[in-house]
DNA sequence: TGTTAGCACTCTAAGGTAAAGAGTGCTAAT
DNA sequence: ATTAGCACTCTTTACCTTAGAGTGCTAACA
């Protein structure tokens, strides 16, 4: 369904002035805001074509019309009129970031911080993926006798430690013999690959060697195995709360459920990462009733061209999309530079000693 | 200010009825359900008398009585009425949290979720303060040139690490040999013994010995800081729309953005970390106009007799404290049970393999 | 003397009605 | 093709009334 220039026109400025007010939009309203110079009576027209063809809706007869879910999407596919954020902005956040230091977690969270905060609404950022990022170096520690974290360096700095039991004759000289070897067979290789490989090792190693090095291979598998707590960094819940006179509270609760659910969030989430750039949900088009009234945005961040994260905000389909929309996007976007950055250099300049 | 026996019978009347229903009593409701069998009038007698001493507080001239915080306070301090978990519920809590196996930020936000789904209301667990704690080893990893991620264990099973950047110019043999005199000279002295050890050393050691031990003194010293991202799980806050009839959106906003705001949390929180056994705050009782209308619980679990950690939950203040309280400081009592117990064997038996 | 029935009084919550206002859709004029 | 005019619909607000809940006081009672 195409709409013409006049169409348009006047969608987007019902769109636009729903978002700024909450409340359904009237004609006159219309002929006043829009750069079309036509009155009440011929915007009413118009809007009965768009309402026609499922653009927009009317809560009863004598009110002015609301965007339909189609006419939301109508107007978000054609991102026009998106703010541009001020260099300054950029740069506060990119400083920010950077003087989180090498801490990984600490970064992402100051990113999280810094998103809700300049896009009032719930942002959310999710820890890299660490499926497809090779690994640089491995260690085992011994806690005490029968306990052992591993700690696997990944490309990106980033790092991911794990509490592994394991039989109690294990030694510390075991333990290095192990992280010697995993270290000299596998480096380079992505988890998933090191993973299946040691998989199969498993399969044939069965009965044919001792216990010991069954144990090792255990203990390897372990340590690779998927980061089942993947963890995302929420902020700016409380933003949900403007505005709250057009929301009705057993919706809000659904979003603080969903919020708690990670591993739903994550299955939510988890579509837009293979996407290129950003994406937006709408939730009355998908079918989560978490979300209805709600909208997703997120945008992917990326490792040497590979997306292994993301930075999402949630907020009510009638925000302000011209000031979030730039806003996660440059969030993605400085997360990634940055990452790469660390990747290139291999090392951290200018680091201020914390 | 004390109160007769019937006094009391019709404030606890009250305050029970509120609580199940959120709107003021009247006489008639009390003379109904107290067990005292006298008529609405004598009822009326009395609670004039309770009004008179600042228990209870009327709306308006034709309501009921609400119980004022004086009241709540009376009723909490002489806590009757507590209900018995059943014998399940703790076997529940507890084989979910040895579940949890070895790694203690698992148990930690096991129990959070544990304590918000059987109180129905919001809950707080806060990672273990490390000040006062032991440690038993520590280890530098060498992720790069110039970046190093210390690993500190303690007893009870803690393991603290962080990521501190270094000269360049040290090597890994340099990280063992620095991490080999540590553990020798400092095993078994709480962090906090520690840190003020280095930091005397680092005194003396300026400008009288070279660089690299320097150095090491820094590395040292920034393992040891304090953990200035204590970790804090909230589960549960879509518990907080339960009878939002009742409650005002401000408040809740005000929470809301009260639990991402840890440092303030965490200051609210530790009041309540020295204190024996369960405490109860009431935010009106305090100047937090963030908690007015809200009630804070804590109990305290610890690690040989030392308060280590908080388990809480945050509630309106008129919950219901004769499930929520049990349930409070059964998870605080399971957790030093844990803890002690890890602590006691150093070892952990009949872990089931992850 | 403590308890209770009775009663006038107060205040809120709920329902009903009317007027105001916003917005529409249609028709006819431009 | 556009617009002024107008009748119509529906919501919102205000105002009024009534019903009901609860109180406090007084006087009677055990």
């Amino acid at each position: 369904m195409t709409l013409d220039q006049r169409q348009t026109d006047v969608l987007f400025t019902i769109v636009r002035c729903y978002i700024q007010s909450g409340l359904p939009v009237g004609s006159r309203t219309v002929a006043r805001k829009s750069s079309l110079n036509l009155s009440p009576a011929s915007i009413r027209n118009i809007m009965a074509d768009l309402a026609e063809e499922n653009f927009i809706e009317q809560p009863h007869t004598s009110a002015g019309r609301i965007p339909s879910t189609n006419g939301f999407r109508f107007y978000l596919d054609s991102k026009l009129d998106m703010e541009i954020l001020p260099a300054e902005v950029e740069e506060k956040i990119k400083s920010a970031l950077v003087r989180t230091g090498p801490d990984l977690s600490q970064t992402l969270s100051q990113a999280s911080k810094l998103l809700s905060s300049i896009s009032n609404q719930i942002s959310l950022v999710i820890t890299p993926s660490q499926q497809n990022i090779r690994w640089k170096h491995i260690d085992f520690i011994q806690l005490r006798a029968g306990l052992v974290m591993s700690i696997l360096v990944m490309e990106g700095g980033m790092v991911q430690n794990k509490i592994i039991t394991v039989d109690s004759d294990i030694t510390a000289d075991d333990l290095i013999k192990f992280s010697n070897y995993l270290n000299e067979h596998y480096k380079g290789k992505t988890l998933l690959q090191v993973r299946a490989n040691i998989f199969s090792q498993i399969k044939r190693a069965r009965k044919r060697f001792n216990n010991l090095y069954q144990e090792a291979l255990r203990l390897a598998r372990e340590s690779f195995e998927p980061d089942n707590n993947r963890q995302v960094y929420v902020d700016g819940t409380h933003y949900l709360f403007q505005d709250s006179e057009f929301t009705d509270l057993p919706k809000m609760r659904e979003v603080f459920r969903l919020l708690e659910e990670r591993s739903k969030l994550l299955k939510i989430l988890d579509q837009t990462l293979e996407s290129e750039g950003l994406s937006i949900l709408l939730g009355q088009e998908q079918d989560w009733q978490e979300l209805s009234d709600y909208t997703v945005i997120s945008s992917p961040y990326s490792l040497k061209g590979d997306n292994i994260g993301l930075v999402s905000i949630i907020g009510p389909t009638r925000m302000n999309y011209s000031r979030v929309i730039p806003a996660v996007d440059l969030t993605a976007r400085i997360l990634s530079q940055l990452f790469n950055e660390i990747f290139e250099h291999n090392t951290i300049k200018n680091m201020p000693k914390t």
